[in-house]
DNA sequence: CTGAAAGCGCTTACAG
DNA sequence: CTGAAAGCGCTTACAG
């Protein structure tokens, strides 16, 4: 309006008649304030609906942020965990290259002693906050007390552990997404059919996550049908041997119409029935991975549920960005959509 | 490494041994530079690998980028078009509010003068780059052809116009989408069954599209079933007293196992499923609307397809966003995944 | 408890 | 064709 109108800190300072410093000492609520002077300036900030510069902050600020990764390294494996730290750099790139400074700490997923090693280190070069994935729950819980005395904030993605408090989960309903299963199965299923449900996991924690997945799916399933037939069986080995093996008596036993692998191992159910040219058995599992996109392909798999593995890592970036650089608030939980990929859509899925 | 070292325009004209004026001259191709100066500036740019800060530009430069936005106003109805309007202000108060001015032009969708009409006043405000959903085909080139002479960009979201080449165009693969329902709808089908496919749509401009999606859908139908019976009728009009004659007559001829409405409209069939009872006609259809959304839960719709609506505005400001601000490269297509949403899924849909 | 001044890495008149 | 200087809206020592 004015023509002589300054703005931010500088107008402030001149309606407050003060220097920009003592402005600046209140709007970060800085000691050394005579009482008056402060109320009188948070008034004019108020007045003025003041809102700072985000550009000038990080301009002036030597501030330098440190955002650590702590996730598997999947290096010869499908590479699950290469989405999310894509997710991670393309949010990095997008706005915290300035201020930001990323590291890696990438542990062997079948090794528990490992992940402790990688966050060990952490400590060493303190991190102002961490993205991981906490696949070791005991660990896990350790590696989150240590954040708090230590101050550092972390997001949880992929899975959650409530009572650790992170800052952000990000990453899906598993119950929701066993449920989402279930109505998809609706479809391929009637009422006196036989279902397999396959848990494949070898790390002992993650059994309590594929069970709630199948809750969410049985769930489902039991208020659709009433006499459907629902077989659950966990295995904590991925060889193929055993599990040929297993698959072998249990299909012999029953006539199964539709195997739901509960998470990403789909694929090795797919081999076993390409292998066997298993004609009448639906496949449905999860996970983006290059393994079970081929079998998806070749229709051996119908359905691959999905959770947005770049877009968490992104968002767990945004999510240590709003809190440190921004200073917003970051909701506590935010869960992805469920994706249902299938051979016609999953080539727009990547994006 | 050295101590004393500077960093980007300084550091430059440092070792070029001119001024930070002449370097800037040279990084913005500008006029007034001896040949000879120009090319040791830009081999110590090369050598560098300088990367202008992009903080410190936006906060220097008093250039304020002026974004439209061009699309359907729907106040009243179920509101898809509210959908987009979120993305874009989400983008702009993540990375736009400073040297961007955002501005409204919404039409009416069914007032093809009315488009004129607000696209005419655009060009007397002129704008830097539009967002606009290109609902009338003509009207829609004529717009883009001004725009180029006016040097404006223009970004296309829903729907696009190849010929018109846009600065990007965000959106579904038409064909594909409707590929992807086919892919669902096999599973709800059996050889001999008997298939409706419905156009509804008043505005003629659209029948190109919706038929795209036939085309995908009847492509895989035929692909999967050799003795599918497709029928695919258009309708001109939205009224549901036309519209339930129109049901009346072609569910009477013959035993429908499967409606797809190639649009948003769903929720009309929808409605006159609920009032009939209908108990053994599959439904699926486009769009997450409110509308929609309520008959997908009561069960009356099976599965809607959606191309996030509010994604394809987040990145539509993105495009005007990097091609202005950031000066990188857009891509002209950038397609959007193809959603599937159930009942079990639509919850975690908006995010 | 408070202020003057330099600086972040750019852009933009203006002078020569 | 080139450069010196002010300024964008903040932060950060430093001095008093």
């Amino acid at each position: 309006m004015k023509i002589t109108e300054l703005s931010g800190v500088k107008e402030i300072a001149r309606r407050a008649d003060v220097s920009i410093a003592t402005v600046d000492r209140v709007l970060h609520n800085r000691l050394g304030v005579a009482q008056k002077t402060k109320e009188k300036i948070l008034n004019i900030i108020k007045e003025m609906d003041y809102k700072p510069n985000i550009l000038a902050k990080r301009l002036a600020s030597k501030r330098v942020y440190k955002f650590g990764i702590l996730i598997p390294n999947d290096h010869n494996k499908a590479g699950y965990w290469k989405a999310p730290i894509t997710g991670i750099e393309s949010a990095y790139s997008e706005f915290g290259e300035f201020g930001v400074e990323l590291s890696y700490y990438l542990f062997d997923k079948e090794d528990r002693k490992n992940f402790v090693e990688m966050y060990d280190v952490i400590f060493e070069q303190p991190v102002d906050g961490i993205i991981l994935a906490p696949i070791f729950l005991k660990e896990s819980m350790d590696f989150a007390i240590k954040c708090l005395e230590n101050r550092v904030q972390y997001v949880f993605i992929e899975t959650n552990i409530p009572a650790a408090r992170a800052l952000s989960y990000i990453g899906a309903d598993l119950y929701q997404s066993g449920r989402v299963v279930g109505n998809i199965c609706q479809y391929l299923l009637e009422e006196k059919d036989n279902v397999l449900v396959l848990n494949i996991a070898k790390n002992e924690d993650s059994a309590e996550h594929l069970e709630k997945r199948y809750e969410g799916f049985k769930d489902f399933m039991l208020e659709t049908f009433k006499k459907i037939n629902i077989t659950n069986i966990s295995l904590e080995s991925d060889n193929a041997e055993i599990l040929n093996y297993e698959l072998d008596k249990l299909l012999k036993k029953k006539d199964v119409r539709l195997i739901f692998v509960t998470n990403g191992r789909v694929h090795l159910v797919a081999e076993y029935i390409r292998k066997h040219k298993l004609k009448n058995v639906k496949l449905v599992g999860y996970n983006y991975t290059i393994q079970n996109i081929e079998y998806l392909k070749s229709g051996h798999i119908d359905f691959l549920i999905c959770q947005k593995p770049i877009e968490q890592g992104y968002r767990a970036f945004v999510a240590l960005y709003e809190h440190f650089i921004a200073k917003r608030k970051v909701n506590n939980v935010q869960y992805m959509p469920i994706d249902i990929l299938t051979k016609e859509n999953y080539m727009y899925y990547e994006y």
